[in-house]
DNA sequence: TGTACATCAGTGAACGCGCGTTCACTGATGTAC
DNA sequence: TGTACATCAGTGAACGCGCGTTCACTGATGTAC
């Protein structure tokens, strides 16, 4: 057994990373298996020791974002849960509308960059990205501050905003607007979550 | 002169619809000239009668949603103007975040069927997709009920509630789920705009 | 410890295919007389 | 009113190109002896 389990593990791992970066930023359709193994670091005919096809790599390059490196805050899940609470929501919710976020066109979260591809995409995609709403929704519903409404619902109001404060804002040609937006959904998402600056 | 330019004005409109619906349902790279020409009863070659090629296209189809026919309430330019106000304004978030918008794959508002895909274009489809956005904008920021934070604030985050609670609710592959997003995202929006059952 | 071997991750040429775009043409139509 | 003409919307074959995938191969590596 030459080449051990954990060197195709990493190859598979490094080919799942530039294929996130590169769906975040162009798209699942315009980004070629060329382009992905080329930015590993491998070429074309290897792929295919690793996944079926480029469907199967979509919903792995979707998840990698639940178990990738982030910048703090992001790191929900090494957070010391002392920490957690209002605090920390506000940091979340502000990391999440943050001009960084907004820059980032590569690491962002893929609810921001790839909403609507995912939309058209099979089942598997779409699962991968539940898990990625499922986590950023716990993490909300965990730590409400007073507000009307159930926890989860007002969880899935927040995600919603956060998620689609972002989403117009990089959709559109004027960066005025897309600061405008951010602004007011990070003020409106913070009263609905009962996390203001005063609270 | 042959051919009346009313008649090349219509032909144009139906390939433009025709694109807006291919574009709604299966995104922007996946929809190739020959099938928006085909489903306007029309072949290959003539596109480029209408068209500088595929991008200049694109602006238009999202900019169609504009003028196209809706049905009601989202006629919001044909409304008579008395008839304006909470009223109004809930009908929008409530036909907004319907099953029928939902399931409406091709006729669909594009803020919710392209946005991730707008975001990755060029300066002149973000303009038509500001242009979709600023009229949502201004008939909730003209209509709002009491509540916390300027009416284009407010509007703004709005926006974003019931953009991002659909866009997501389409990229999950679980219905259950998605409707809870939708009614989230309702029931959240109409407090957040004053625009309670009991006002 | 050293060597011969089997494995299989990675290579890169080749495949068929569909795309956006071009182009020589055709033929339906409005206009001039 | 009828006819000859010019226009140009629409046609469909053809183009070069890049894609996803296949496949015969190569060569680095772990294992057996």
């Amino acid at each position: 057994m030459p080449y051990t389990e954990a060197h195709k593990r990493e190859t598979r791992r490094r080919i799942v990373q530039s294929a996130r970066r590169l769906f975040n930023r162009n798209g699942f359709a315009d980004v070629s298996i060329d382009e992905i193994m080329g930015a590993a670091g491998l070429t074309r005919g290897g792929f295919y020791k690793h996944f079926a096809g480029k469907d199967d790599l979509y919903k792995d390059a979707v998840l990698e974002f639940v178990c990738a490196e982030r910048p703090e805050p992001w790191q929900m899940r090494h957070v010391d849960p002392e920490a957690r609470g209002a605090a920390l929501s506000r940091m979340i919710v502000d990391a999440y509308l943050s001009c960084d976020h907004f820059d980032d066109r590569d690491g962002a979260c893929p609810m921001i960059a790839l909403p609507s591809d995912v939309s058209r995409g099979g089942e598997s995609v779409k699962g991968a990205f539940r898990q990625v709403l499922a986590m950023m929704v716990d993490v909300f519903a965990a730590n409400l501050g007073p507000g009307e409404g159930s926890p989860r619902e007002r969880a899935l109001a927040l995600a919603a905003m956060v998620v689609g404060g972002m989403v117009l804002a990089r959709a559109v040609d004027d960066k005025m607007l897309a600061d405008e937006l951010r602004a007011s959904a990070r003020t409106q998402a913070l009263a609905m979550a009962g996390w203001n600056e005063t609270a």
